[in-house]
RNA sequence: GCUGAUGUAGCUCAGUGGUAGAGCACUCCCUUGGUAAGGGAGAGGUCAUGGGUUCAAGCCCCAUCAUCAGCUCCA
């Protein structure tokens, strides 16, 4: 005699069913037109108080693919799991999250499905869903080509047709190895011994003849996911190490319907049409030259108008909170670098020495040396810190070949580097002037929110220097620092930089795409490899604390970043062509000069197209620059000195007298607004 | 660095072994116009680089460089 159990639903009703019901049970007693809509069920046990964060979060990791689900957290069942506790019960339909991120672990499985059917040989790693889509790693000798790519997409379709229904099989542990290790199926047996214990009973899932190791959930059957592609094929090593074997990692993505997965290869385009690496052509910002090599930036006369309005911005900014701005040289010799320990801790980031006279020389790869040399060069009272010496430093770092990607990773950028000497007491305020300095960036530029993590040590761990109470005093002070300012953060143990802890914000963009940028980190090493002093109150030498940061963090990086945050149409203060002037016919050409005149002499950017094209043609070329203003300059402007105002994105709002115009220009730019 | 793909005019791309193509951009001519492409003519290429196969290579083979999608690593 089976027991009964709770089954609560969404709108507070409870159920009492035998043990052992499953989710579709339940939807079809509901409505058979539930139960044919439904794709899974979200439970959570009665008893639970509340859901653990950490929980939800081992949800979506690899771990939680195949060990045992969390057992207090809420889940996601497939429909036919049958129920054994009192629990709330959810079902999902299409239009939920999380159904989507099912069916396209259940794409995976399709997918390996069609693939073993064309090529037996093949040997499967693992196949989860991604934010965008879902993979599987496979290995095989013979790469597969994009017409193999092309009938493996063809034959999913017939698996799906077969509309083969996920069946979830309990087997006992040894034999699903010896199964396995009959099909030499290698990464499974490496799954199932890593992830379950001698005497379990292993999850299986099988639709139609292929049989996988997976924990589920699954959809209801193959003919559920309506809308596939294979996208491509990539490498991944295997267990995500480098000196393993390489696999082949075929990617897809999977909808419920076609319109979505139309949807989603549209908003593909819009991302590309706003890479910085195209925009960065059209609007002939900079270019990366093959002859010159890889990962090296040529900046073009309008990236380069935008990149020292940054830089001005950065400067002034920095004089004002009180920075000192110096100069270091590029190439330095070894001896520093020892000094240091880059050449003993970075030594395969940087370019090799160079020899002159009788001397060896590095390029730098960073700044801090030069910044320590200059702290170095006279003694210190404690009355002079802190010293804030701030450098737009060109440093090169050596990055391996594949790994360079236009504005983002370079071989030779620029850092906003500042390092502030100064004593323990002083950090908490220090740290706290440069978070209000990185969040004034990115405000200034145009962000609106970022995240902020606390990266820290762990005291296990022995690339850490420094003792517990140095690391436990610097934790607490940028703790109290985060706290005092109200700022939620993420603590991250183990991730500091092995001199001291750090505070890194990561900026979110309009299509909510995360970038690290700015960084505050925290140094004892460094000053002490230097011997570096100050005299303090009681007339001893006591050594300072270094604080590193970067707010634009790479000038290189933050603008790829910019140009993808605005798709390339800058704010009036950056744009490196502000206004463009197309005079109706020739006979206009006097005015549109004196008007250029004019607004050139208020510090406005103008260019003025002379050429013998239409109107037409002459707005459209400004429009695809993505200029903020054009002005029509005709016969009724010229008469009466006014302008016809045409606004990026808004488009023609008529003729205003031309101080009125040369006003609201001005305004724009001094106020560094992000509208027109 | 690894796996796969790609490299043809300033840009976007076509060209499967037999004398290098298109559109846009550029130059010149015509056109002088009211809010996103007026018309015509011309000029422009060591087909990434270096080897090889072939009577003949942009095309086939090898190597190198660069780019792209990932992996790994990072500002």
């Amino acid at each position: 005699m089976s027991n009964l159990i709770k089954i609560q639903l969404p709108d507070g009703s409870i159920r009492e069913v035998p043990a052992g019901t499953t989710p579709f049970d339940i939807a079809n007693g509901i409505s058979p037109r539930l139960a044919a809509a439904v794709v899974v069920a979200r439970i959570r046990p009665l008893t639970t108080v509340a859901v653990n964060e950490n929980e939800a979060a081992l949800e979506q990791s690899e771990e939680a693919m195949y060990s045992g689900p969390a057992s207090s957290a809420e889940r996601i069942v497939g429909l036919s799991t049958p129920l054994h506790e009192d629990v709330t019960l959810e079902l999902l339909k299409e239009n939920d999250p999380a159904s989507l991120r099912v069916a396209r672990h259940s794409a995976a499985h399709i997918m390996a499905t069609a693939l073993l059917e064309l090529f037996p040989e093949t040997k499967l790693g693992h196949g989860p869903a991604t934010d965008s889509g879902f993979f599987y790693d496979v290995y095989r000798e013979v790469p597969f080509t994009e017409a193999d790519l092309a009938a493996i997409e063809a034959r999913m379709a017939d698996v799906v047709a077969r509309d083969e229904p996920f069946v979830q099989i309990l087997e006992p542990r040894d034999q699903a190895l010896a199964d396995y290790k009959s099909d030499a199926e290698f990464m499974k047996i490496h799954f199932i011994e890593r992830f379950t214990k001698p005497g379990d009973e292993i999850s299986l899932y099988r639709n139609g003849n292929f049989t996988d190791f997976c924990r589920g959930p699954h959809v209801p059957s193959t003919g559920r996911v309506k809308a596939f592609k294979v996208t491509s094929i990539a490498g991944a090593y295997w267990l995500g190490d480098e000196n393993n074997q390489q696999l082949q990692r075929i990617y897809g993505t999977a909808f419920f319907n076609a319109k979505d997965l139309d949807a989603h290869f549209k908003q593909l385009e819009e991302i590309k049409a706003r890479d910085h690496r195209v925009l960065g052509k059209q609007l002939d910002l900079f270019s990366i030259q093959e002859v010159a090599g890889a990962g090296l930036i040529f900046w073009h006369p309008k990236g380069g108008l935008i990149r020292k309005t940054m830089e001005d911005w950065m400067r002034d900014e920095c004089i004002r909170r009180g920075y000192q701005m110096v100069f270091t040289p590029h190439i330095m010799r070894r001896e520093l670098w020892k000094i240091s320990g880059h050449e003993e801790n970075y030594a395969e980031n940087m370019y090799p020495p160079m020899e002159l006279d009788d001397a060896e020389y590095r390029l730098k790869p960073m700044n801090c040396p030069g910044h320590i040399l200059i702290y170095k060069n006279s003694p210190k009272s404690y009355r002079d810190l802190p010293q804030r010496y701030a450098e737009l430093g060109n440093v090169y770092r050596y990055e391996r070949s594949g790994t360079m990607h236009g504005l983002l990773r370079v071989r030779g950028f620029t850092q906003d580097d500042a390092h502030i000497f100064c004593t323990p007491e002083q950090i908490e305020s220090e740290v706290e002037a440069c978070i209000d300095f990185a969040e004034s960036v990115l405000k200034t530029f145009g962000f609106e929110k970022f995240l902020v993590e606390l990266s820290t040590w762990d005291p296990k761990d022995k690339k850490f220097i420094g003792s517990a109470d140095k690391w436990e005093n610097a934790v607490g002070s940028l703790t109290r620092v985060l706290d005092r300012k109200n700022i939620p953060y993420k603590t991250i143990p183990g991730e500091a930089a092995f001199y001291g802890p750090k505070i890194d914000i990561k900026l979110v963009d309009v299509l909510g795409r995360l970038w690290q940028l700015s960084t505050v980190q925290f140094d004892w090493n460094l000053p002490a490899r230097f011997d570096l002093e100050y005299i303090g109150e009681d007339g001893a030498p006591h050594q300072p604390v270094m604080v590193h940061r970067a707010l634009f963090g790479s000038v290189e990086r933050f603008f790829g970043v910019l140009i993808e945050h605005y798709a390339g149409a800058f704010p009036m203060w950056l744009a490196p062509v502000q206004v463009g002037l197309v005079p109706i016919s020739e006979k206009h050409h006097d005015y549109a000069k004196s008007v250029q005149q004019r607004l050139e002499a208020a510090g406005l950017r103008v260019e003025a197209d002379l050429s013998n094209q239409k109107m037409n043609a002459k707005i459209r070329d400004f429009g695809l620059q993505k200029v903020p203003f054009i002005l029509i300059l005709g016969d009724k402007e010229a008469a009466s000195d006014s302008v016809s105002v045409r606004v990026r994105a808004k488009g023609d709002e008529g003729s205003v007298h031309l101080d009125a115009f040369l006003d609201r220009a001005k305004k724009l730019v001094a106020n560094h607004s992000m509208e027109l």
